[in-house]
Formats: C-alpha cells, sequence, structure tokens
DNA sequence: TCTTTGACGTACA
DNA sequence: GTGTACGCCAAAG
C-alpha cells in the first residue's frame, strides 16, 4: 500500500465493504488512525465527485446506523434504496439490526 | 494566516 | 431521550 491521501485510503476501506454489509465512520477512522470520524465523512463528501465513482458510500452510516449521509446522494432517497437492494432494511432513515449487519475494516487483515 | 465549516463521536446534565 | 459542549483535523474562502 503506497502512501495516500486521507480520502484515497477511506476509498478502498469503503470499496472493500462486503454487500450487504454496513460500517460506521468511527470504525473506518479508527482503523486508518485518522483520528477523526470527520474526515471519514469529509473523504466521503468528495467520493460523489471522484473520478472513481465506484465509491459505495451508502454503506456507511453513522454511529447510530442513521443515513446521515443520503442528503450528499443525487437523491435523499437514492442511499435508503441502494441498501435495500443489497438486503439491508432501512426504516425512517435508519439501518434495521444495524448491529446484525455491521462491519469492522478489521476484517480485511484477518485473510 | 485566520476563521468557518463539516456524510462524526463521546461525555455530561 | 434530548440538548449542549468539545475534540478531531483538513479544505475552502
Amino acid at each position: 500500500m503506497k502512501k495516500q491521501s486521507y480520502f484515497e485510503l477511506v476509498y478502498y476501506v469503503t470499496q472493500k465493504i462486503p454487500k450487504g454489509r454496513i460500517t460506521n465512520y468511527g470504525a473506518i477512522a479508527d482503523y486508518l488512525s485518522l483520528g477523526s470520524a470527520r474526515m471519514v465523512g469529509w473523504a466521503l463528501t468528495q467520493s460523489n465527485q471522484s473520478d472513481m465513482g465506484d465509491v459505495p458510500a451508502h454503506r456507511v452510516v453513522n454511529r447510530k446506523g442513521e443515513l446521515s449521509g443520503r442528503i450528499h446522494f443525487k437523491t435523499p432517497t437514492l442511499m435508503q434504496e441502494l441498501l435495500e437492494e443489497e438486503g439491508v432494511q432501512v426504516q425512517n432513515d435508519k439501518v434495521v439490526d444495524f448491529d446484525k449487519y455491521f462491519w469492522h475494516p478489521q476484517e480485511l487483515d484477518k485473510d
């Protein structure tokens, strides 16, 4: 792994999130030692305009499992639709059984 | 260079 | 459960 910028690191981890799984900003920030969950959110803000455009930012939610970033998508409902499409139930802008679908970046180190 | 602004999280009353 | 406060650090103006 080369030396990368904040957002590149976040992109990398975010793209590794398994389908149907979700994680939160704090987990990513902690895994990448960013020191602040805000950095993750900031990076994902750029993800839309990124050339990659393949960053599944909809799999990243806040600590409560709320779709706090939906407003940054093309449409406020896109995020929820994407999650439901992957088998993740969303209700009232919040993920159902968040703890059950939760995924930690450290899973990448295991294998 | 300084100030403001965040897709956040934790602590406390 | 709700509201306030603070830390965290980079980007934009």
